[in-house]
RNA sequence: CCCUGUGAAUC
């Protein structure tokens, strides 16, 4: 059953749902786990209406598979669904405050953020990480340096909200120091720096940072692409284009407008179109 | 063995 699970669970992770379905009819006895991975494979894949029978077919509802429907409610804007849920769950766990949290943050609703944070009895990394970014998003820069220096071991996302707080400051050397000193860095925090040299208008040391990251994802590109276009630099943005990592609409967005902005229609079209 | 947090572009 273990291996089936895994099964189930990289079926999921493809997408496919029809696959994931015939492993989990041939589970002879799913355990919490079993359902609860197939409600993930429905819920992540957009089908909601797929995920409620398994979960009402449970034995005993498991917390885990709440959490699940909660997140998957949240992502598709269902707020006020996934306030009913929460308030009508059976009980909470860390996680499902978590998740009711941080939908409420990326949706602007700061302040029911806020409210959430303080009712929460317990509270982890994750939960002070997102109530930072939240305070951060919202220009309460100081209460966000304020959460984050609570937390007793900072995991790299800890570190890059840090690192992003100090760059909406406009404190640049914090956001080098910081860089400096954090154990850990993945290309979130090499694009938060890019970033941050960007909006200080040093577009050198931003291409420096591109050039350093080990790796480039479609985000890292098409910053350092509008860095470039929107200092005048045409020629460079279209080289960074030009060696975007795979088929990204975000690059490709970002160099039409950044023809765009340089007037030249033409090459706008092309691009767009390419 | 399952759920939650961080970086853009769309003048």
């Amino acid at each position: 059953r273990f291996l089936l699970n895994t099964l189930l669970q990289m079926y999921g992770k493809c997408g496919d749902i029809a696959a994931a379905c015939r492993v989990f009819d041939q589970i002879k006895d799913p355990n919490v786990f079993s359902s609860a991975i197939l409600i993930a494979v429905f819920a992540n894949n957009g089908h909601l209406e797929g995920a409620l029978p398994v979960f009402e077919r449970m034995r005993e509802c498991d917390i885990v598979s709440f959490n699940t429907i909660l997140q998957a409610l949240a992502q598709h804007s269902k707020l006020d669904q996934a306030k009913f849920l929460f308030d009508s769950m059976p009980e909470h766990n860390t996680v499902s405050g978590n998740t009711i949290l941080s939908a409420y943050a990326q949706s602007g609703h700061y302040a029911y953020a806020e409210a959430v944070f303080e009712s929460m009895p317990r509270v982890d990394t994750i939960t002070c990480t997102a109530m930072a970014s939240a305070y951060s998003a919202s220009g309460k820069i100081e209460q966000a340096k304020a959460l984050l220096n609570l937390i007793p071991e900072k995991d790299c996302v800890a570190w890059n909200v840090t690192l992003t707080a100090y760059a909406a400051e406009g404190n640049l050397e914090r956001c080098k120091q910081i860089f400096l000193d954090m154990p850990e860095k993945d290309v979130v925090s090499w694009t938060a720096l890019l970033q941050a040299y960007s909006l200080a208008g040093d577009v050198e040391a931003a291409a420096w940072a591109f050039d350093s990251m080990p790796e480039h994802d479609s985000i890292a590109s098409s910053n350092m692409l509008h860095a470039f276009a929107s200092s005048g630099h045409l020629a460079d943005a279209r080289a960074v284009y030009d060696r975007a990592p795979g088929p990204s609409t975000a690059a490709g967005n970002a160099m039409v407008a950044a023809y765009g902005m340089h007037g030249d229609v033409h090459a706008a079209v092309a691009t767009f179109y390419a």
